[in-house]
DNA sequence: CAATAGGAAGTTTTT
DNA sequence: CTTCCTATTG
């Protein structure tokens, strides 16, 4: 036994082999079971690298292998680790064959998906039908729930999309196009490295006895985030040992748009009749007022979730503050003194978290952070990936690595001067019918004026001086870079900002050997560049900024959330209640992650001079009063300088109004 | 056919 | 704030 642990906690750790569901409330110490797990099955003889552990997102799986690494020793960076699309596109590297795929196929992003979708849907969509038809980005949103969800597209479209289902034909019709486009190129989306992994697990015994012995023991986190295809293909390489061990929550399910169900969990039993069951109960992370709110919101759900949970830290703590103002900007204004004061009293940055249910809420805030010399971090929404600049440098490297990719040669053409949509496609139906070898033949110029002919030979010269011999990455990335500062400085007023970008993604290719790997390392890992800028300094303390999703398994002493307004949290575009008890479970999970303190902010005005009220979350409670404490902050423009005086309220903090008059 | 400017409209959450 | 579409000019 270990004396760290709480029995339940023991219970998993020493559980003997076999299937386990381990059921988790927030906060119990999942983490650091699962880290005591591991190492006990090292000890008992398992290796490291015959461990799996598998997780929904990235975050998840970065948090939980560097805790094992820190609490236990190196051995434990040879656990394989990462996500479940990540693993996936190791095994299809391995064994692509087996499913008739080139083994150098591109993985698309979801840019790269929709652009495809958008191919297919050219081919379908005449002049006459164009009208009212969905664009793309809905078509490519539509086949992935399909995937995720594993339903039909007629009952999809009869559930989201009804005005659709008029053209469920043509809409099937692209969608078989679709799949057939990125075959012919070469390319696996996202879904497909699930869908081929799980096919290829499925079909061939071999194989599956092969994975059993590569994978002794299989591990799964945040199981309640897994869709059917994930827990499917978990099962599988458990399915001839049946060492897996599940870890979930069923009161933090958030990723049902994507197919994630509470049944997972629940028929886990059903899969594994053997499966031994165990609840870890106790709360070692938040002080009890954060917990009775969390309870309490979990309460007026009208599902049926059994826990309550209960803090073990007995001592006498402050109730979790409401925050209203008029405004964003107040909004963003009063967190960010709130930030700055917490930190003049003695807590370090990396101990603050700022939470938000969509990405771009956070744009005020880091205007201020910024302004107020707050370092800071933002996890979700846009990604270094996205840059423009970016993703032209590594379509460059994409059409080296696999020719076929049809959507990278466009976007690299079209850089070209003098190359519009329309030469780009001629352009790459020579170069397809040339089987993608470049030659300085007058066959490729045919028709062309001549300076489009002299930027495409241009562009070839570049992309064949660094094909025909081997090159390391990096030596690859500098040629092209020099083919490409041109177009940079041409398309940019602000080039030489953007340039500092390509020092991170420099910086990344020298990481991996093969070209390939680095490609699939960036799209399956997205980076952000400025921390790997950052990296190279000493490890500053930073607050972070982060969507609720990407917080998921994570803790902060000091949280904040923002905007619990109707229309944000919940989202406005909620409609069935299945929705609305996801949204009021990121709300319980965005609770659950304050460890001491909890501030959540209520503006009256969103965007565009929106009015709206806090969230019902908040405000059907019935009772509020012991649960939150509610604060009003002025609108201080509203104010005269003589007024300001009377306008400090005695119960607030006066460091706060100091703040908050000399800093406005 | 390419390039450009200017207006319009759409913006969850993750891999 | 951005991408997308359209009209105009070269």
């Amino acid at each position: 036994m270990d004396a760290d642990l709480n029995e339940a906690q023991n219970q998993v750790v020493f559980a003997p082999k076999g299937p386990i569901l381990v059921v988790a409330g927030a906060g119990t110490g999942k983490t650091k079971t699962l880290v005591h797990k591991l190492a006990h099955l090292v000890e008992t003889g398992i290796s490291p690298e015959s461990i799996l552990l598998l997780t929904f997102t990235r975050r998840a799986a970065k948090e939980m292998l560097g805790r094992a690494t820190r609490i236990l020793d190196n051995r434990m960076m040879a656990v394989r680790g990462g996500t479940f699309h990540s693993f996936c596109h190791f095994f299809l590297r391995k064994y692509a064959n087996a499913v008739s795929l080139d083994s150098n196929f591109t993985i698309l992003d979801e840019e790269d998906t929709t652009g495809f979708v958008g191919m297919a849907r050219e081919q379908v969509v005449t002049n006459a039908t164009k009208l009212r038809f969905p664009k793309k980005e809905t078509l490519a949103e539509i086949f992935s729930s399909c995937f995720n969800l594993q339903i039909s597209l007629e009952k999809y479209l009869q559930k989201e999309y009804p005005m659709f289902l008029g053209i469920t034909k043509e809409i099937q019709e692209i969608k078989t196009k679709f799949n057939d486009l990125k075959r012919k190129h070469n390319a696996l989306d996202f879904d497909d490295l699930l869908e081929f992994t799980k096919h290829l697990l499925m079909s061939d015994e071999s194989i599956r006895e092969r994975m059993a012995k590569t994978y002794e023991y299989i591990l799964v986190d945040e199981y309640q985030d897994t869709n059917r295809i994930q827990a499917h293909i978990a099962c599988l390489l458990a399915s001839v040992h049946q060492n897996i061990l599940v870890v979930g929550d069923d009161a933090q399910c958030i990723y049902g748009f994507r197919g994630a169900n509470v049944h997972n969990m629940l028929d886990f039993p059903k899969i594994f009749p053997n499966a031994q069951i165990i609840q870890l109960t106790e709360n070692y992370r938040s002080v009890q007022p954060i917990l009775n709110l969390a309870n309490a919101v979990l309460e007026s759900s009208t599902e049926n979730y059994k826990k309550k949970l209960i803090s073990s830290h007995k001592a006498h703590s402050q109730i979790p503050f409401l925050i209203q103002m008029e405004s964003l900007e107040e909004e963003a204004e009063w967190i960010s003194s709130k930030l700055l004061e917490l930190y003049e009293e003695g807590n370090s940055f990396g101990e603050m978290a700022v939470l938000f249910r969509s990405g771009y809420s956070s744009h005020l805030l880091e205007v201020q952070c910024n302004a107020k010399k707050i370092p800071y971090r933002k996890f979700g929404g846009k990604k270094f990936l996205d840059l423009a600049h970016i993703k032209d440098m590594i379509a460059y490297l994409k059409v080296i690595e696999n020719p076929r990719d049809i959507l990278s040669w466009n976007r690299i053409l079209l850089l070209e001067d003098q190359i519009g949509k329309k030469y780009a496609q001629v352009l790459y139906k020579r170069l397809e019918s040339n089987e993608y070898r470049w030659k300085d033949d007058s066959i490729f110029f045919l028709g062309l004026p001549e300076k489009t002919g002299l930027s495409f030979s241009k562009l070839m010269k570049c992309l064949d001086s660094v094909s025909t011999m081997t090159h390391t990455s990096n030596q690859i990335m500098e040629t092209i870079f020099t083919h490409y500062l041109p177009v940079l400085e041409a398309n940019y007023d602000d080039f030489e900002k953007r340039k500092n970008d390509f020092e991170a993604l420099t910086l990344l290719s020298k990481q991996e050997a093969k070209l390939s790997d680095f490609l699939s390392n960036l799209i399956l890992n997205p980076v952000d560049g400025k921390e790997l800028i950052s990296a190279t300094d000493t490890n500053e303390e930073y607050v972070t900024l982060s969507t609720i999703h990407s917080a998921k398994g994570l803790e902060w002493k000091h949280v904040f959330t923002m905007q619990v307004v109707e229309g944000s949290l919940p989202y406005h575009r909620v409609r069935t209640t299945e929705e609305l008890e996801e949204e009021r479970r990121l709300f319980y999970v965005a609770i659950t992650r304050a460890k001491k303190a909890l501030y959540l902010t209520s503006p009256s005005f969103t965007d565009k001079n929106r009015f709206t009220s806090v969230s019902r979350f908040l405000s059907d409670l019935s009772e509020k009063n012991e649960l939150i404490d509610t604060l009003e902050v002025n609108k201080l423009e509203s104010l005269t300088p003589d007024k300001t005086e009377n306008s400090v309220d005695s119960r607030k903090d006066p460091f706060q109004n100091i703040q908050n008059y000399f800093l406005n």
